[in-house]
DNA sequence: GTATATGTTAAAAAATTGTAAATTACTAAA
DNA sequence: TTTAGTAATTTACAATTTTTTAACATATAC
C-alpha cells in the first residue's frame, strides 16, 4: 500500500520491536527493525528510511549515541529521528533533542497516539503516501481524483498524458525518471512513441508550471524538483 | 551493467535467435541461445538462467512440453518463462500459461516491445542489479537515484560518463581498476575508443572533487582512495 | 637518455535535448 | 455521420552538452 514509506524501528526489546512493527503495518507503512543501536545505523544508511523510532535506553549504545551517529551521516540528514522514553524522563527528552531528534513518544505506547504522532512527524516533513488523493508541494497542489492542478492558488488544466506525467515525476520528488520508465509508466509498456514526443510534454509541463521545477539530466532524464 | 543477468532464447529459427540475441544483448543482457528444447533444458540446468524465451512452434519438442520439463527441475522453479507465439494464438496462450509460463510475445518482435517487456518481468520477479541506492564516503556522497553526487554538502554535476567512471571506481575504494576493466565496465565491450579517453574522464572528475582521490597506478590502472 | 605511459588542453564530433509548426488521432457535440 | 475543437504525436531543425580525438607536454621506469 504505502510501500514508499519507510520506518526503522529500533528497540533492544523484541516485544517492543514486535508491538511498534505490527501497529505500523497495519497502517500500511513499510517498516523494517533493529535491536541494536550498530545495526540500525547499517541499516539505515542503506535503506534510507523517512522515519527511525529510536529505544533511549539500549545496551551497548543507547538511543541518544545512535541518534548523534546518524545525524553525521549526510544522507540522513533529513531523515526523521523519534525516541522513545520510558516515562516522561526530562533528562532523556532534552538530552534527545540536542542529539537531533525531531519528537519523542513516551512509553506506555498507545497504538492510536503513536500512529498519529507518526502521521504528524511525516506530513511536517512533506512525506507523504503516494496513495494519497492529493499531493501537496508549496505551490503546486495536484488532486488525483479530480484530476485538478492549482498553482499558486491559480487553477491549472493539463490535458490527460501531461498530468500523468506531472503525477509520475511528482511522485518521487528529486528522483530521475529515465525516459524509459516514463514510458513504460506514462505510455505502456507496447505503445511505442516518436523520440521527441516526452520532450514536447516536458515542455507543456514547463510552460504551465515554471520552467525550473523540471530539471533535465542530460543523458538519463528528468526529475522534479521543488 | 546488467552483465549480471542471464537470459536464455530459445528457437528453431537462425534468425531469430540472432535478432533476439541481438537486441537483448545491446541491452547488457548476457544471452545464451539453444535451438531446440533438449538442450535448452541442458543449458538452463547448467546455466541458471534468470529468464528463458520460448518460442512455441518447434520440431522435436515443441516450446509448451518444453517449459513444462522445465517446470519439473527444482532449481528452475523460480525462473522466469515467457512464450513466443506466432500470431495471437489464443491456444498456445491458454496452454502456455498451463504450462507454467509467465507471460508471452507475440511475433512479429519489435525490438523496443521485447526488451520492455523483458525488463518488466525482472523487475516483477526482483531481479535487479542495483545494489544501494546510495553510496558514502566520507565527504562524497553518491544518490543513483537522484544522479546526484555530493561533495562536503555541495552539489557537483557529472555527466552521464564521468558519473558511471566515478560509481565504478568508488564502488571499491582502493581497488585498481585496469584500463581494460574500466573501458568494459563503462564503455562497454564492443565500443572502441582512442587511448586518451579515459584520462580525459579521470581528470574531469580529479577536477570536480579533489585531485587527491584517484590515483594513478602507471601500468596498471586507476584507484579511488579516500 | 630513451621509450613508454599518462596528463593536459582545445577543438571537433557525436549525442542529446529544446522548440515551433505541421500532422494525425481522438472526442464530444450537432 | 459529420464537424469542430482539443490532445497527442511527428517532423525538422536549432541549441546545447557531452564525449572523443588529436597534438603536445610531462613524468617515470629502465
Amino acid at each position: 500500500m504505502n510501500d514508499n514509506i519507510k520506518i526503522l524501528v529500533v528497540d533492544d526489546e523484541e516485544d517492543i520491536l514486535e508491538f511498534l512493527s505490527y501497529n505500523l503495518r497495519a497502517e500500511g507503512y513499510n517498516v523494517i527493525v533493529a535491536d541494536n543501536g550498530i545495526l540500525a545505523i547499517e541499516l539505515a544508511k542503506q535503506q534510507q528510511p523517512s522515519l527511525i523510532i529510536l529505544d533511549v535506553q539500549m545496551p551497548d549504545m543507547d538511543g541518544i549515541t545512535t541518534c548523534e551517529k546518524i545525524r553525521e551521516i549526510p544522507s540522513l540528514k533529513e531523515t526523521v529521528v523519534t525516541f522513545l522514553t520510558a516515562r516522561s524522563e526530562d533528562y532523556s527528552q532534552i538530552a534527545g533533542f540536542e542529539a537531533g531528534a525531531d519528537d519523542y513518544i513516551t512509553k506506555p505506547i498507545r497504538p492510536k497516539v503513536l500512529v498519529s504522532r507518526v502521521k504528524a512527524l511525516l506530513k511536517r516533513r512533506g512525506i507523504t503516501k503516494d496513495t494519497d488523493a492529493i499531493i501537496e508541494l508549496g505551490d503546486i497542489v495536484i488532486d488525483k481524483e479530480k484530476h485538478l492542478t492549482t498553482y499558486k492558488g491559480q487553477e491549472v488544466i493539463f490535458a490527460k498524458k501531461e498530468f500523468k506525467l506531472l503525477k509520475l515525476l511528482i511522485s518521487k520528488p528529486g528522483k530521475v525518471f529515465t525516459r524509459e520508465e516514463i514510458l513504460e509508466k506514462v505510455w505502456g509498456t507496447d505503445i511505442i512513441v516518436g523520440d521527441r514526443t516526452i520532450d514536447v510534454h516536458i515542455r507543456k509541463l514547463r510552460e504551465k508550471l515554471a520552467d525550473h521545477y523540471i530539471k533535465t539530466v542530460k543523458g538519463v532524464g528528468y526529475k522534479f524538483e521543488y
